[in-house]
DNA sequence: AATTTGCGCAACTAAATGGTTGCGTATATA
DNA sequence: TATATACGCAACCATTTAGTTGCGCAAATT
């Protein structure tokens, strides 16, 4: 049951409540206005993405609002970072070979 | 059985084979020596990760080997990128606040 | 004080997921 | 030509997942 970031952001759902949310704090009701779903459904994808640390919780009397927390969305932007770098290197690659057939075609 | 790209990374062992064939292209056994799964099971990865478009395939005689398409990774950056944008004016905002209390500190 | 509303929690269900085993086929090697 | 190797594909199985239904509790409304 340990779950992680990129579990987290692997349902569509999820991913619509944590855009959603990312605007504003929203209360579990008004999230699941926003779907075609139950209060219930929305209340486990927020117990989830809670797991996760992506969302932050602030009650106010029998109302709770989320929130999301940007610091674990950094996480998968790390993850990412790896293959840029490999990327911009392929990309320098093929400059250099392009730039090789251009000036040999003069 | 529509997966998309934040499936195909959700999945730890997955992740691990994108890294793994980012610097270089892999036979599926080759991949599964680096793991503790069987032939089949990395196999099975593969065929999400074509699915996907997160992978290419080149045969050679009777191996395949996969490479890492990088095309379909952007995909996850761009979705990142709005919650940057987020981010960045809440911290502006933040900065403003703070500023604010300096000034009238004074 | 009685009722309504907002919510989390637990039990349950159908579907999806990751994995195994056992094939068939094509390429390489003896 | 016979055998070994590399692989994909299909059937099967255990576990997880997303969702529903039905509670119970606390805060708000009447």
């Amino acid at each position: 049951m340990k779950r992680d970031v990129f579990q987290a952001i692997a349902d569509p759902t999820r991913r619509a409540i944590i855009l959603l949310i990312a605007f504003q704090a929203m209360t579990p009701n008004a999230i699941a206005e926003h779907f075609d779903t139950s209060r219930q459904a929305v209340s486990k994808h927020l117990q989830i993405l809670t797991e996760c640390q992506l969302v932050k919780q602030e009650q106010s009397g029998r109302e709770i609002y989320y929130t999301l927390d940007g610091t674990k969305m950094k996480e998968i932007d790390k993850w990412l970072e790896q293959f840029k770098k490999i990327w911009e290197s392929r990309f320098n690659e093929l400059d250099k070979v392009l730039l090789k057939l251009k000036s040999t075609k003069k």
